[in-house]
DNA sequence: CTGAAAGCGCTTACAG
DNA sequence: CTGAAAGCGCTTACAG
């Protein structure tokens, strides 16, 4: 392994003035330049980064914790962060959390004895002390941890409010709201959203509380659907719900879009690959992914961050669930 | 922070002590033991991982490189490899290739400088000499690249005859399949799978290939079902490709599982959502990671590997795309 | 603008 | 069984 001391013996320079050239520190000779860039190529030279991190108590480590990279909604998301961490000269390490504190802390406090430059975090915890007081840049994702910490999020409300009125434009006299866990930031918001629409508009609704799970919203639905033949409609907070809804719906023989309506929350790849299409109000997570690390990148680098939120706008896409769209 | 230096002078030893106790390494008296024991306590020592690195060349990272992220079949995967490689303390690096050799190489440089323990990889290209000359631990999913490397897989070959001959035994006469892309090693076994059963059988059947990829597959074999009314089964290479062929046969009217049957291969979880539950081949994907990471961490603490092919059963999984299960 | 030297926090022969 | 010392490959005041 060819080190420092390698190329300012070829260079015939000290090794600090190698460092400094190459960390762009400090002054550095047009002709030591010279010498340092010829030596570096020649000898195929790499900084070794770990002997950095030692002395900088830095490192181009990010770390990516999420609840569960198998949640649909989460690939996209790993993926974004990878491909811009990898435009800027970071790597990524994935933490799955399962939502567990411990875990958590566990990770924040292994990968900080790494010297990691920072964190993007999409926790679902509605508080987090841990997070509150560590010392390194971190960016939140659907979530406010606290007011120092970026957030990035989808405009969930807007969003739900758009779906909503999907449904409504669409002849929806009754229409039930599967709604998320009240433990989520993100599902609450969607609440907000759809109660904003359907108070506005008089319909009648029923809300009905329901995990981010398939075979848990099929039952739900299910039942409820059993219930209230009236239903015409159902908006659900995330498209894995909307999945379940119309699962429910279709074994029950009840016909989708003619005799019920379904909108869903998020946009994954499966929504299209449903029978009729899944119509969704679509995040983009891969824009949200993105936002949130070159934010995360930019506090690394100490550059200024102008903002300290950002909302992504969602967008509505029609597809079979909905009446007026064939497929 | 505090460092071996500092617990060295409260135990009342010297750092070479202490360090060869903390790493179980040459002897330590009893008494040393002892002391140092409490001083890590009282001090609440932890070992800096990155000074130890930069002295033995090694780390607890473990590079996970994959086509990407966003493909239904690999977050399981990387969620096996993350729970497995918690378990042993090591922490996992996600690398998206999107099979591309050069950001294979270059991932495989950027984390060999950072002395990273080995890597799981997932590459479907078929030759790799960047793999097969590197010093460090490697365990292959999916695909060997060569002897001198472990590789984890299904028994593609068999299981792909299973589903053929679940399509056969309900009475399938005309089978289509829709074979992966020829690069892929296991789309190959489960062609060979596939022509085992059906040639065995005297059945007539088509070979389409088609890529894993939903509207692709959806697009062919709407082609190929006007063109062929007598097609009363078909068998896809994965469950993305028998999405695609599944919402083909809806939209062509065509009922699924009378008129026409359909089982997949992989067993992702998208396939119960569908509306009739896709029938699949289901690869135990978890095991598959969970397995390759264990493999991978003997390799690196230098444990004897007994076997350097392992074999993952693969189940039949009924769903309403065949017939005699309702759902 | 440059180099000698100390230091980042460990590990590992080596001598005792 | 133990400690002094060198070394892993860099960075960073500091003096010049």
């Amino acid at each position: 392994m060819t080190t420092i001391r390698d190329v300012a013996k070829k260079a015939g320079v000290s090794v600090a003035t190698v460092s400094r050239f190459l960390n762009g520190s400090g002054y550095v000779s047009a002709d030591a330049a010279k010498a340092v860039t010829s030596a570096v190529d020649e000898l195929k030279y790499e900084l070794n980064p770990v002997a950095r991190s030692l002395n900088t108590k830095q490192s181009n480590l990010i770390g990516l914790i999420l609840p569960d990279i198998t949640n649909p909604f989460f690939p996209e998301l790993a993926r974004a962060v990878e491909d811009v961490a990898l435009t800027y000269g970071y790597t990524v390490v994935l933490c799955n959390s399962d939502e567990n504190p411990e875990k958590e802390k566990n990770y924040l406090n292994t990968l900080k004895k790494k010297y990691i430059a920072g964190f993007i975090v999409t926790s679902n915890q509605l508080d987090a002390p841990h997070y509150a007081n560590m010392a390194l840049p971190i960016v939140a994702l659907d979530r406010a941890i606290n007011d120092k910490i970026p957030t990035v999020s989808s405009n969930n409300r807007e969003g739900a409010a758009m779906g909503t009125n999907a449904l409504l434009e669409r002849g929806c006299k009754n229409i039930l709201f599967l709604r998320g866990p009240n433990e989520l930031n993100p599902a609450n918001e969607r609440y907000q959203g759809f109660m904003d629409a359907i108070e506005a508009s008089g319909a009648k609704y029923h809300v009905v509380t329901c995990p981010f799970h398939f075979s848990e919203s099929q039952k739900i639905t299910d039942e409820f659907l059993k219930a209230h033949k009236e239903i015409d409609g159902i908006f659900a907070s995330s498209d894995v719900s909307a999945a379940g809804a119309l699962k429910a719906a279709v074994t029950l023989g009840i016909k989708v879009p003619e005799q019920l309506q379904i909108v869903g929350f998020d946009g994954i790849a499966m929504g299209e690959m449903l029978s009729p299409g899944l119509s969704t109000v679509a995040q983009d997570v891969y824009k949200m992914g993105a936002i949130a690390t070159r934010v995360l990148i930019k506090r690394i680098e100490n550059q200024p961050v102008d903002q300290h939120f950002y909302e992504v706008p969602v967008q509505l896409k029609l597809r079979g669930t909905t009446k007026g769209v064939a497929e």
